[in-house]
DNA sequence: CTTGCTCCTACAGTCACTATAGCATGTATA
DNA sequence: TATACATGCTATAGTGACTGTAGGAGCAAG
């Protein structure tokens, strides 16, 4: 008797869009769906409470790669969780250094916007700011080092 | 005797890569460049100063549809800068927004990596935690609102 | 029998680049 | 002069995490 449902049910009850749940699983971090006769998703309430591992994640800054890696971690109760644990320190710097570069950014156009009270274009302090040079240099120093995936978080 | 260089040159005095300059000509937030007679892009000072503007605004955050308006603005110097203003404070709202959301993405990962102490994965509290409810709740409540695009800020 | 809803696949678009392939041109060295 | 290497060109695909759309099928209610 255990309930069933289609992937319609499956995105209401996760706060989550039916596109989104389709492309998990053709990514692989959600398992392939049982189908019914008429090729239709099929899921219990098991698949709630993976998608929802998902979803705080990705709410928490995770990437989907990371996930799938805590996702397979959570399957083997008996490993260690030191990998968890590195897993989630490594995505709290990358937070914390997007902090950091955002705050040098938000005191630098709040600098900008304060300055500037001329009324025309050819006054305007802003325009003057962004062309002039140095001010890009200290978010260089803050933010450089490796690509990073998880700038990259909408949640709608 | 105003002196001209290629792309690459271009690119060495901006730290700018090569295809970047190509990718902004491509997307007009560049003028099209002037071709010498083998086909090849030649600029001259001018095309600094631009390609210094929109790099600092892009490290100040802004989206390349906003640097496109404001290039446009800071041309007619006639014009109020009312409108840079309001793309300014829209930009740092958005800056703002994003460090809302990071610190309270970042409050959590502490407090997450702060409790767990167990040692197997069957013990861990980050895995428990990824996979309780509530945590998501605050975020959506700071974040939503439409879709952000600057969110994409990589710089290298 | 039509309307409307949900489901399906497959593919394009988003943003700001970055990387690659395949070719042409230009300069420096053997 | 031959060769190697650097740089330039275009065109296209890939990144991450989705979102949107086109075009079709299934199913229940009116």
């Amino acid at each position: 008797m255990t309930e069933e449902f289609m992937i319609g049910e499956l995105a209401k009850r996760t706060d989550c869009k039916v596109q989104t749940i389709r492309y998990y699983e053709q990514i692989g971090v959600m398992p392939p769906a049982v189908r019914a006769h008429n090729n239709r998703r099929m899921y219990r309430k098991s698949h709630i409470e993976r998608l929802m591992f998902i979803r705080h994640s990705r709410a928490l800054g995770f990437a989907l790669d990371d996930i799938r890696d805590l996702l397979a971690l959570s399957d083997q109760p008996d490993h260690t969780c030191a990998e968890v644990d590195k897993i989630a320190k490594n995505n709290l710097e990358n937070i914390q250094k997007k902090i950091k570069v955002l705050s040098i950014m938000e005191k630098e156009m709040q600098r900008m916007i304060f300055q500037c009270h001329g009324e025309k274009v050819s006054e305007c302090l802003i325009i003057t700011a962004l062309a002039d040079h140095a001010i890009a240099e200290k978010i260089k120093m803050t933010a450089s080092e490796k690509h990073d995936a998880t700038s990259n978080n909408q949640m709608r």
